[in-house]
DNA sequence: GCCAACGTTGGC
DNA sequence: GCCAACGTTGGC
């Protein structure tokens, strides 16, 4: 099993509304970056938990815990002209773009990413490194329990 | 709103 | 396949 980080703008979806969700469920849908959507496609499993983040707001943080409940399908907002996420490359015989479920398991506090930065045990966690951007990046099982342990 | 980082695009 | 231009991200 493995442990993820995905960001998310509050704004647009933050852990109330995935714990408002039918069945506290959503396709996380909009991944539009490759490496990103390989992490989903290529290792993301079943049961895989996550720590939910809220970036691009006030006090940017981790604020809950969700997991993996499907696999990754084809996005289908890409086919969608629509839609923001709309992609004219993409063809439902070759789809560029996938996405997960994931389901809402707990709130925690707000780990802000100000005092994630305090530790020197997270010093090597992608989402502090400089200039990332990744929406969903691996967080080592190391770094997994140290958070898990200052919730 | 600024700015650094970096991914993507497209002409050559 | 190079690389400059451009767009987006995201913390501050």
């Amino acid at each position: 099993m493995r442990y993820w980080l995905i960001k998310s703008e509050p704004s647009k979806l933050n852990i109330d509304d995935l714990a408002a969700m039918p069945g506290k469920t959503t396709p996380w849908f909009g991944i539009r970056n490759y490496q990103s959507r390989n992490f989903m496609r290529v290792q993301m499993a079943l049961n895989d938990l996550v720590f939910f983040y809220h970036s691009c707001c006030p006090q940017p943080g981790i604020v809950g815990v969700a997991e993996v409940t499907k696999l990754a399908y084809p996005d289908a907002t890409q086919f969608d002209i629509k839609s923001r996420y709309y992609d004219p490359k993409a063809t439902t015989q070759n789809p560029r773009w996938f996405n997960v479920e994931i389901t809402f398991i707990k709130k925690t506090r707000l780990v802000t990413i100000k005092e994630l930065r305090q530790y020197p045990a997270l010093a090597r966690m992608r989402i502090l490194q400089q200039g990332n951007r990744l929406s969903i990046t691996p967080v080592d099982p190391a770094e997994w329990k140290f958070i898990a342990g200052i919730l």
